[in-house]
DNA sequence: TTTCGCAGCGAAAACGTTTACGTAATCCTT
DNA sequence: AAGGATTACGTAAACGTTTTCGCTGCGAAA
């Protein structure tokens, strides 16, 4: 049913000069006279000559298309993200191709090859949980196709030669313990992820490392894992902590709904916060600032990461098309402390 | 420095065969030998063959890809309808193509535009705050390329013949407001969005019948409008209102984040909810049901709206392609009431 | 005059598929 | 054994661009 659209090649006939001419003289190529420029220019609007960016994209081997691969999109983090990656594309004219894995590794390699078969022209991707190999990304490679990798990225030594962007995990749980013990906390426990991550892991060590130093005591029951980081887990878990350890003044979580579920069961004990114990969270959810009392947090800069992915694959892609050397970067991104009421305590 | 890709030729050169041959056995079509198709579908994998969709797209004049135009990503509302319509493209095949326009209408005709060069197979709309021409869609009217709005659609007379998804807004309104009148509230406000947007125009007469059904007081001064929609309009319009009616004891917010601000504004006034005053909300946070005290709401079914509107605009696809005729539709879908501590006074 | 340069344009090939059409070989009818 | 049907494949055109190469005509330099 769809009417047929109308091409450069109707333009070059009605009138009468070559379909070239017509593509130079609308791309504003050089070998081109004003006149016929601009009589090209009228006919088209008057047609409504619209570019077909597949036949265009066939010919030049480049879609201007670029793919992004992430786990989840549904969550305020990668949804910022989504955005900055949309903006900076957008900016130099790129359209974004997206595929939501839901932590599923089949459906990454699915979603990989599909936008491989797209030919996008770069591929920005966050690891699905599940994901601990990365021959998907083969076609990719062995095609000279730009990636970079941000948030969950691969294992060190697994994809040499890769850019990544990722965010100081270990530094921002750092502070944020820091933080607690500057507000006289003495016994500081934490709700970490799956050890499986890499963000949790550099959490849970920034967290080791900051009572390390200030000498307070490490024991295994002042952690407590949370399998799938959920509100209900951070709720649930602060009884069996006060059991083990009455004495706990202080709670680091490895992100905010886990903290916002301690905050809640905390005060369903009649356990105060933050004069009796103090809690801090991650990510910074928007909630953080709402919520009673207001959850102090680690901002993670998620709309700076997806601009900055996406500048340095698009700086790849234009370094490949210039045939220029390009070695690539990890770009680590700093947190920021939002100190509020659940860990002022002075 | 992109290395050249297998091609259908390559294969056809190597078994000694024509790419006529290759494609048919690749996409397992009639006229084909199982002897042949297997050595096809052998040397294809050895070779790491790898379809080029923007060729066959530009043969077959379809490209599997579907495009997405929203106002806004960092929402959760509209994250949840992306899950929905990602979803349905996969399990279809299709890919999709996403566009933010920030509220814009310069970007969302942007957005079109390049969507259009795309040749996306169908579009899938939520308008932009400040649109109130259609005529960028004129590309896709008029190459009979299938289109479905959702959420914010155009006024009803403005596109004829077009599929849309929306909300049930007038009814869950009207409910939320019955609600509170149950609930023993006898003089209700009503905090509502811009009277240009479809939606905010249904929640007021919801509201409004609500009112009139139960013989309660109408009152210009019980109508404030939030032209941003945003937390602080509802902290600062709950003293303003309370200046006129202090005999005020419910308040209805045409979302969420109005909601949470008036509570908090009025917590911050020594009011208690709900004993004093009672609020509800519209859209159904995560947050509402995190923050003290929980926020009553109206669920929005934003994953269904994006299913819906993906299996609609499919169907149309393919309709138009078997050239069936497809007679339009408009989904309404229901909303839920979720009774939180906000409004529970008995 | 010849020679060169240059501006403006066209012819045609390419990009990688799909598919309508034709054809040769094989098989089954009567 | 002649005729038709069927199977499996090839030829070549088409999809809508971009781009290389070459050509023409004109003016300027020699």
């Amino acid at each position: 049913m769809n009417k047929k659209q109308v091409t450069l090649a109707d333009l070059a006939q009605q009138l009468g000069i070559s379909t070239a001419t017509v593509s130079r003289a609308l791309k504003d190529y050089p070998d081109i006279s004003q006149e016929t420029k601009k009589k090209v220019l009228e006919l088209a609007r008057e047609l409504k000559y619209r570019p077909n960016s597949m036949a265009a994209g066939l010919r030049k081997r480049e879609s201007h298309i670029i793919g992004v691969i992430i786990p989840s999109i549904v969550n305020h983090f990668f949804s910022s993200v989504i955005k900055g990656i949309m903006e900076v594309a957008y900016e130099a004219d790129y359209r974004v191709m997206l595929c939501q894995t839901d932590e599923s590794y089949a459906k990454e390699i699915a979603d990989t090859d599909a936008l491989f078969a797209s030919r996008v022209d770069g591929l920005l991707v966050s690891l699905a949980h599940e994901t601990q190999n990365y021959d998907h990304f083969d076609a990719f490679r062995d095609s000279g196709i730009p990636m970079v990798f941000f948030d969950k990225v691969p294992l060190d030594n697994a994809m040499p030669g890769i850019s990544k962007v990722v965010v100081d995990d270990y530094q921002g749980a750092f502070t944020s313990v820091e933080h607690l013990i500057q507000q006289g906390c003495t016994c500081i426990a934490h709700f970490h992820g799956p050890l499986s991550a890499y963000t949790s892991v550099n959490r849970y060590n920034g967290y080791k490392d900051a009572l390390k130093k200030h000498g307070l005591p490490q024991h295994e029951s002042l952690l407590l894992e949370c399998k799938d980081i959920t509100f209900d887990e951070g709720r649930e878990f602060v009884s069996r902590l006060r059991e083990v350890h009455p004495e706990c003044d202080g709670i680091f979580t490895v992100t905010d709904a886990v903290g916002m579920g301690a905050m809640m069961g905390l005060k369903a004990q009649g356990v105060h916060v933050p004069h009796d114990i103090a809690v801090i969270g991650f990510s910074d959810w928007q909630i953080s600032a709402i919520v009673e009392p207001h959850l102090s947090s680690i901002a993670q800069p998620s709309l700076e990461m997806g601009r900055r992915a996406t500048q340095l694959l698009l700086k790849e892609i234009h370094a490949n098309k210039e045939d220029i050397h390009f070695s690539p970067k990890t770009e680590v991104l700093q947190t920021q402390l939002k100190v509020r009421a659940s860990s002022k305590r002075r």
